[in-house]
DNA sequence: TTACTAAGTTAAGTATGCTTAACTTTTTCA
DNA sequence: TGAAAAAGTTAAGCATACTTAACTTAGTAA
């Protein structure tokens, strides 16, 4: 049977797969703030239910079962945080932590609502892709991280790392949003930082944040 | 700490304290679907914490401190519940079941967002008082259950038992809904049914219906 | 290649919130 | 009022999901 922790270990391991990492005991354990005793202990549970496959000393890989919860996890995920955001107007900052309990405690009709509202979405607001009922992942559109960007280019924002709250009320501070456009002034190869302008404005962006800004070239 | 558990334990007890009965084991234990051992076991914890007094085979009463407690939850049950069905069309029967899982893992700021999108109601779409940010209770318009009224008269419904969802399909599809205006064409002495007419359509209620429907005269 | 370190696992123990079974207290009603 | 029934409590046990401590395996670097 499937409770809120194994969701939660089931998502760590997808998205850990996803970023084409193999899902480590102390990495899904470092993920979910927990011990790497509880990591071990619950992939053999997972294993025997056959949600993952899994081998001592060997990480784990999610079967197509797990995979397939996963993935609806991921889409209530993604569907909640778009909700909150464009119903009630609830910061980018927010909407993580509160999407994070909510995915484990809707119902599919619920769910289904939600997505009907947004007119069944491709994408969050962070533009990631937001799983389909049935299974299917939209296609992420090609990016590269502003890290890798051409000094004279114009570039669009197609993606932006979510992991931390601080970073997004940064971005949001200084309009680096979804669909932003930017154009590059500068790049500084002793710390790696961009120079970009916004709206008409410069704005320095270090090697950490670059790399969270995922971006398709305008021109 | 109050956890979920706790939290739902409090609201049944406020609830059961607020129809003006005693909050026994029993009648928590029904109402929790859990055994009566688990309420003893629940009300000594609940005592030591302050949140409710308890005397061994006395039953149970929230102090202020639990009352406070129960009135969140509250709240937030009849927010989630009016948000669901403005917001997302979601309908009467559905609502409970999902507001009783939201209600525990919502934060503040989301709450508080659902009570700026509605206004601020005062009450539910069932005509249940929602508890204010400051503890404060919306006064309960003054009603009787609709198997007191009497032939001849129209009245209108200010508030509906939202217990059953059987119930709550069956009122919807016959438009007994909160403001429904109905005029009493009957009352039958032999099983305490009631004949309304809505909409100009008649409608035979039997007494259990009767009584969960809670209505003020208009004339 | 060995010895050290990092990573992973196992074992024992904990908190929460249930259960059932046995027992105690309270209530009812003849 | 006192015996039977109903209500409530206690005790023992269970599942889940953690923890820390001790131990094992894998990876690395001299």
């Amino acid at each position: 049977m499937s409770t809120i922790s194994k969701e939660n270990y089931l998502k760590a391991i997808f998205l850990q797969n996803h970023l084409g990492e193999s899902a480590s005991t102390s990495k899904v354990a470092n993920k979910l703030s927990v011990s790497n005793a509880a990591i071990s202990e619950m992939a053999k549970k997972l294993s025997q239910e056959g949600l993952i496959s899994y081998e001592k000393y060997r990480g784990m890989e999610l079967t197509t079962e797990g995979e397939k919860i996963a993935l609806r996890v991921l889409r209530r995920h993604r569907l909640w945080e778009s909700f909150l955001i464009k119903a009630l107007g609830m910061s980018w900052s927010e909407v993580h932590d509160e999407a994070e309990r909510l995915e484990h405690h809707s119902s599919d009709s619920l769910i289904d609502k939600i997505d009907e509202y947004l007119s069944f979405p491709d994408f969050d607001p962070h533009g990631e892709p937001i799983p389909k009922k049935n299974g299917t992942f939209p296609k992420t559109p090609k990016s590269i991280s502003l890290s890798e960007v051409q000094i004279g280019n114009t570039y669009q924002i197609v993606r932006v790392n979510d992991q931390n709250s601080e970073l997004m009320n940064y971005l949001t501070k200084n309009n680096l949003l979804l669909n932003s456009k930017l154009e590059v002034i500068d790049k500084l190869s002793f710390d790696n930082s961009v120079v970009v302008k916004v709206d008409n404005k410069k704005n320095s962006l270090s090697e950490k944040i670059s790399k969270s800004i995922f971006v398709k070239v305008l021109k």
